[in-house]
DNA sequence: GTGGTCTAGACCACG
DNA sequence: GTGGTCTAGACCACG
């Protein structure tokens, strides 16, 4: 578990949860079958309540990245490379939408929102 | 006052209609010294509450995009060409460095990044 | 709120209260619009935890049977007589499909399964 | 023993033994007589714990599917073909009750949950 | 006043 | 020992 919290956010700490091990999944950080620590374990360590990790853990369930089994622990899902990267896309791509609406109503270009992007990645 | 504020959003109506303003602002569409509604008129139109309007004024006017004359009412700023965009590059920067920070935890390079941006936008 | 928890049933709570209130609307006795009780207040009623409520009217709304309004309320969702009837037999045949397998294992054939349910339906 | 358990199943691994069990006991796939591993056999060869399959093992009991003599093992019961036929109902329109139960909240009707199990048995 | 989030602690089922 | 559920109470943002 290699998870930053932070508290001065303004997002939710299950969100930055899910963010980060969602990340760390789909950037290949975490194996196929990887068995994450119980959720009282990642709790303590974290220092955060069991429900805020577990409703962590649920939305992972619910994008199909993790695979729980009550009484054995969570489980990074199988899937393929090519699966990985769709998944990955997707979940990018539902982000940007958002981005960009922000981008064009400042009535910017796709040339001029590049140019910005170029400067500081 | 041309602004369509979405209650199914997630994002708070004040922070909807800041951004809209300022972006109209930023665009050139509310000219320098232009009078805003008051801000009971403005919440009436809206159907939002006047808090709501008068938060939304005051972040415009920490941007330095109005400036408020206590009995008269809130004007926008005077800006040269060259500073407006200047302010509307601050502004769509510091949105931008968090969803790049975004696309970096998910192992994103640059090209990758514009990539998909060019597929959406 | 019309709405019967039973503490004896294996079911949990939350999917209890999710599924009343499911067929509630599919069922069209709560029309398009209609605002639920706050949550503090049906919990109060019901006699279970906030918690608990809110991850049943979590579960609506990621099934987009309603649509919160923080600070507002919780409304029931609009969609045509159509999408209704194609939401409810989508969750109908989602639950059908586990019966299913179920009557399958014993060697049931589909006339056998339609024999049993008339006389008992 | 032809059992397949399911981890990723939300069905608790003792009731998944016991329907498989069942089934196949009142199927006609495991004759009247015919005798059950011993359960450490049967725990080793499913990678399940002892105390699951004793629990299944029981619930079969329970049922009147099977005899336990201490010492010597766990036998198939033996019943007519009528019998048989009889508890498999019994088993089968248990479960139905629930079921019909599902359905009805949602306000279908005998024909329609006929027309949408012809669509996918 | 409304929903959103979080905590600490509890009891349970499964294995 | 693991996850699943639930509670009572708290503080916050939005309006």
């Amino acid at each position: 578990m290699n998870v930053t919290i932070s508290s001065t956010s303004d997002k939710p700490i299950y969100q930055q949860l899910h963010e980060q091990i969602s990340a760390q999944i789909l950037g290949g950080e975490l194996e196929s079958g990887y068995c994450l620590p119980p959720i009282r374990q990642a709790a303590l360590e974290l220092h955060v309540s069991v429900i805020t990790v577990k409703k962590a853990w649920e939305e992972l369930e619910r994008n199909g990245l993790i695979h729980t089994v009550t009484g054995k622990g969570c489980f990074v899902a199988e899937f393929s490379p090519d699966e990985m990267l769709r998944i990955r896309n997707e979940m990018v791509l539902k982000q940007m939408e958002g981005d960009i609406q922000y981008y064009k109503s400042f009535g910017l270009t796709l040339d001029e929102v590049i140019a910005l992007l170029g400067k500081i990645y």
